[in-house]
DNA sequence: ACAAAAGTGTTGAGAGTACACCCATGC
DNA sequence: GCATGGGTGTACTCTCAACACTTTTGT
């Protein structure tokens, strides 16, 4: 079944049920979203959430899974449920009920079927989006927020960097998240007590002074994982 | 329709879609949610939270304040979007996906609706359960857990309370949602100096020294709305 | 006067914030 | 030897936790 036919099939006065996963990544120094160009109606050339139908036969979480997979080729990252969203006209055509999710993905995480179609398919700027489909701004708003949130009370910013990374880098990162400068001599005090990560005892060589490479720890990573509030 | 035909008249791949409503109060010193007995299968005799099929007219937060007024008879209450719940076999019938709630409402709502069959509609201890159907316990358990945690980051616990407290009314619900028991002193510099609650004038008399009634400032009112994550 | 609940201050420990210079390497 | 980014310590403030007695009323 198309995904337009879904539309045309049924008048049982069931809903619609979408899963949207809201992909972050940094790229550039910058905060990014990937998205879509719609090439159907409604709002044809706008962007839009990367997401789609749920199957009957899988969880809310394997569907976002299935989607991140379809546009990123990547399994295994941080997946979090946002929001569900239902307002009755936020699609013209029929009563859409989407389940947003929210994804993030290491700077590193190379993504080959992103570029496939490098017209439709590409990373914006979340601090600089183009018209958005639906309710996808607000979707995205909100999946700012809560970003922004957890990250001070949560790990959820080490999901943002690769296996190893100096503490600039992960200093950088929050403040690509937070919009605002951070002190560095605090920065590193407050990561390093909090004992989540640890040196590997390789260095990362570049211009000026080789820095240390740091790694989670595993049970931190655990951790993180039962900070996702559920299940 | 009756809610038992919408598992009858459709088979065109779309799920079924809930909201479930969590209504948190205090009684007897306890912390307490309704709910109510099922009547029909699946898990016939089994304990649920007050919920029903979504209209497609109405947004889910409509939804939720309708069960809550046909539940309770209140309009007008704390009420908060908690997650959404689609194992695709979490009722045994069919597909269904279900957006849960939570009410807080003050321990003196009166809730007459509640006890017109109070063989079938009742409170319950959170701390003492009965058998639940479906994922309810699951639910419940994710939304105490909230509940707890929003506690000690937004002024959500003066749901919990009419509209004139004092401090020892105040703090004993604090205590009650956390199950552990907090310093006198420490609470009261804590609250007043946030600045969230003012005194009304008068006193509550009773055994004893009589006690300070306070309400929660206007604007506070509005901070807690916004403190809503969304919309 | 006494029972019952309300109300009130101080101290010590730990966390957060502000702030400026030396270090190791590549070229 | 100099440009480049990496790495380090201290003092002040504020918040949080522990802790026990006095005050006001009704009976």
């Amino acid at each position: 079944m198309s995904s337009t036919d879904r539309f045309l099939t049924c008048d049982c006065g069931r809903p619609l049920v979408t899963v949207d996963v809201v992909i972050f990544t940094l790229r550039h120094g910058d905060l990014q979203v990937l998205l879509i160009r719609r090439q159907h109606p409604p709002f044809v050339g706008m962007w839009a959430i990367p997401g789609g139908f749920i199957r009957l036969e899988e969880t809310l979480e394997e569907a976002a899974i299935r989607k991140l997979e379809e546009k990123t080729g990547l399994r295994d990252v941080y997946l979090e449920q946002l929001f569900t969203f239902g307002h009755p006209r936020r699609d013209p055509r029929d009563r859409v009920i989407t389940v947003a999710y929210m994804a993030v993905i290491p700077a590193t995480g190379v993504v080959s079927r992103a570029t496939d179609d490098a017209e439709n398919v590409r990373w914006w700027s979340i601090y600089d989006l183009p018209p958005l489909a639906f309710d996808h701004g607000d979707i995205l708003h909100y999946a700012l927020t809560r970003l922004r949130y957890k990250l001070e009370y949560t790990a959820v910013g080490f999901e943002l960097l690769p296996e190893q990374f100096t503490l600039t880098e992960l200093q950088t990162a929050y403040e690509i998240v937070l919009g605002e400068s951070l002190d560095k001599r605090n920065f590193r005090r407050k990561i390093l007590s909090a004992g989540i990560i640890e040196p590997t005892g390789r260095y990362r060589t570049g211009e000026g002074r080789p820095a240390k490479l740091y790694r989670y720890r595993e049970d931190a990573v655990a951790e993180v994982k039962a900070r996702r509030l559920f299940p």
